[in-house]
This record gives C-alpha cells, structure tokens and sequence, in this order.
DNA sequence: TTGACATGGTGTTAGATATACACTAAATGT
DNA sequence: ACATTTAGTGTATATCTAACACCATGTCAA
C-alpha cells in the first residue's frame, strides 16, 4: 500500500523531552538506537505523526510506547524544521516536553524499555539528529516556565518537604536559594498543604510533609493571583 | 508529476498572525479568501511548506507573497494539529507571528495585495479554519513577551513619541497605565535615545521624539540586566 | 492678543516586597 | 552524651511599586 500526493510532502514527527528529579538532579529520559541512521547514539523518544491522531496524542502514544509513560504532564516546545536535521529524507518535528514525577515512573520506564536510560542533565551523551538543540530549547523552556506557573510540582512525589522543593528549584534554575526566604514564600501562596506526616530519612530531625493542593491553586488564579517565584536574575 | 510514500502523510503549513499599531490600535492583517473551502471569507495569510525550505523561510515567503512583507519580526508561536481543522484532508500547521511598524508597511501591503485588509483587533470579523483560535493564541504570546523583552518597539515607527509608546502597551495589555511611572521605567532602562527633533501632531505642546538603542540593549543584556516592563496582574 | 484647548512633561511619599543574615530543634549513630 | 546532619524559624534594611496633581508648550478661534 502507498500513497501518493501532487506535491512531495516532509514527514512528520513528535519528538518528547522528559524531565525528572531524583537525588538533587534533573535528569533527561533518552533512548538508544536501534536502527540506522545513529544506530547506537543516544535520542529523544519520538515517531512519527500518525494521519488520524493530534500532535498532542502522537506524543502521548510516543511516550506509552517507547518509554511505558500514562498520565504525565505534557506541552508542546517547539517545532524543528531545519532541512537536513534527518540525513535521510525532508523530516519536520514538533518537540513536547513532559514532567513525570520519577519516584512513581522510574521502575516502569525500566520495565517497558530496556533501551531506556534516566540522564543527569550536566552527563547527557552525544545525541542523534538536533535532538541537543532540541533538549537545549526544552531546558531553557523548563527554566522560564518554572518561574511563573506552579509545573515545578509535576516533578516531585505526591508528598514533598520544603527542602525537596527548593532543591528542585535549585536544580532547574542554576542558582541556590536562601532557605528562609524560600520557605515563607511558597508557603505565603497558601497552596501548600502541610500533612499529619513528616519524613524522616537520614540521622537528623524528620521533615514536615506537604501537598500541592491544585484546587486551591485554580482558586487563587482565579480571583486574580499569580504566581511567582524568583523573578529572572 | 507526483510523490509516493509508503505511509500517509499530513500536509504542512505555515499560517502567519501578523501584528500592526496604529492609532491606539492593535491590528491584525488577514487575507480574503478567493477558493473554497471557506471561500469569501477572511483568513490569515499562509501556505504550504515546501520540501525545501525551513519552517521559518516558508513563513517569510508567505509574507512575501500574500502581503508583500520583507524583514519583519518573526517568531514561531505554535504548530496546530487538530485532525479536522481543515475539512479537505489532514493538515497540520506552523503558527508564526509577526511584528511590523504600520508606518512602514500599510502602503505596500494595500498595493501588493487588494484582498489584504488591517482588522483592530475588536473587529475581527469570523474567520476560516481554526484562525479564531490561532489569532487567540498569538494575541496571549503577545500580552506574555511585551512584559519581558522589548519587542514594543517593532510595532513602532522608528521614531516615537513616549505617549505612543505607553498606548502601544496599554493597547496590547488591555490595561491603563499611570504616565509618570511608565516614563520613570522605560527611561530607567537606559535604551531609549532622546533624539533632537520633536513631533508636533494637533494643537499642544510637541513631544520630544526617541528611538530604540538595540545595541545598548543587547549589551545591557549581556551584562545581566533583564527587561521588565508591568509585571503580571 | 488673549484665552480655551489638548497633550507633553515632571517628583515625592507611603506601602509593599525582596534580600541578607544566624541560631536552635530533632533525629541518628558511635 | 556528644557529634553529626538536616529542619525550622524572625528581623532589619534596601529596593521597588503605586498613588497622586500641576505646570508647559503648542494651535486655533474669537
């Protein structure tokens, strides 16, 4: 079966940035070749586009398929078209990027893929096609967006300390933050539910736990409020 | 002639929302459509991408050609991938927006194009395809980066006014501004040039004219300075 | 020529927000 | 019990924001 058209046509594809957070690091998910052209290099999952589905739900069929990734955070990034970013033929790809919370992804992502790895973000290796832009546009996406709108949480576990918060604020946006000063901000929102339980782990004085209570954050959004936290530089 | 792949393949677009200023007026360029489907009705300027172009050389082509627009801002907004936005078949399109100084341009785009029209944007009248929700979209790209990067300016004629300058913003943010904050601001900066001349437009006093310093911009980048103008809410 | 009109241009103050900074608390392991 | 490790807390200062009113300079018409 084929499938012919009056003009030639590039192929399409989706290409998913998937950031997580575990031990103080952002971490990458890639996924190695098995195929020519970069047989071997490292990439960003992706397929193409099929004929009948969205951008949106390729990504996400990508995503279940090549990583055993359900129910994440996902938005679009940008689409790559440069002319010969595929050595083999005219390939057009719009790039996701996606926020999973690794503590509950990690052991399946292991399962479903075996040519599935988790990349610290200062040891990713040589990437295949523009896939390094397309991470480099993605992190610099991921840095902008943290600051003005709550997505930082996607990363975390359901149940997080303060502590595990600013780490991951630390992380994504390069800097380091003043403990107390971070503390009675996010905490002044009044999205931050602090649970019976603490944490503890480690020989020192256990952690109290929160959740983010997203309802009341649509609330607060919607009587006017924003968020923001640390402004650029 | 034709082309023939093994798979089916959407077709690929770029559609442009372009951006005018003009009497205390963000305006929207669009193109009255001359074939079916949606015949009759206006449309946003745009065309298939092809085979041997980048994404962002077709969205100038396009420009070129349907508006007889050269050397404009241009950026990527958003791709659109809905499975039935266009009733022929499976098209998939790249969003751009453009920024162009009305003063500039408004002659050229009458003559190139008589089926080209500038539309404030509380006049748009009902578009073709999914346009309403592409305009949409680039109208809210533009409220967010007007707050944090000085793209103000190519809505303006090279030189201007403050006046105009605070209506520009007050017109693209939908809100109002107090003048003498805003001039404290903006002059804070320390990118606008006082020119010698002044404009004298009506029957008051003449306003002192000023011109972006791009170049003290970009340097005043490099050394950390972060523009930012009205914060949210 | 004078006065009405229209827009241009200018500073200060009070309140809110951001920043800098150091010690005690509670757990563990030796 | 003490050494170690991370959790948790308040205040003072500097900076930024927001609110606010009047005079200046031109044109035009009476």
């Amino acid at each position: 079966m084929s499938y012919t058209y009056q003009y030639p046509r590039p192929a399409l594809t989706v290409d998913c940035v998937v950031f997580g957070f575990d031990e103080g690091d952002l971490k990458v998910l890639l996924i190695e070749r098995g195929l020519q052209p970069f047989k071997g290099r490292w990439a960003l999952p992706g397929g193409f586009v099929r004929v009948d589905e969205t951008l949106d739900a390729a990504a996400r069929r990508e995503l279940q398929e090549e990583a055993g990734l359900k129910n994440v955070f996902l938005e679009q990034l940008y689409s790559f078209g440069d002319v010969d970013r595929d050595p083999r033929e005219r390939i057009v790809s719009v790039a996701y990027y996606a926020l999973v919370k690794l503590s509950e992804h990690a052991a399946k992502a292991a399962t479903d893929a075996a040519n599935a790895r988790w990349f610290p973000l200062s040891r990713v290796p040589k990437l295949a096609f523009d896939h390094a832009h397309i991470l480099g546009t993605a992190v610099e996406r991921l840095k902008g967006k943290v600051r003005y709108q709550p997505i930082g949480f996607e990363l975390l576990p359901p149940r997080f300390t303060l502590s595990q918060l600013q780490h991951l604020y630390e992380a994504v946006l390069g800097t380091t933050l003043d403990k107390r000063n971070f503390r009675k901000k996010v905490l002044s929102f009044g999205f931050l539910l602090p649970l019976k339980e603490t944490q503890m782990l480690g020989r020192h004085r256990p952690a109290q736990l929160f959740r983010f209570d997203s309802e009341k954050y649509e609330k607060l959004k919607r009587r006017g409020f924003h968020f923001e936290l640390e402004r650029h530089k």
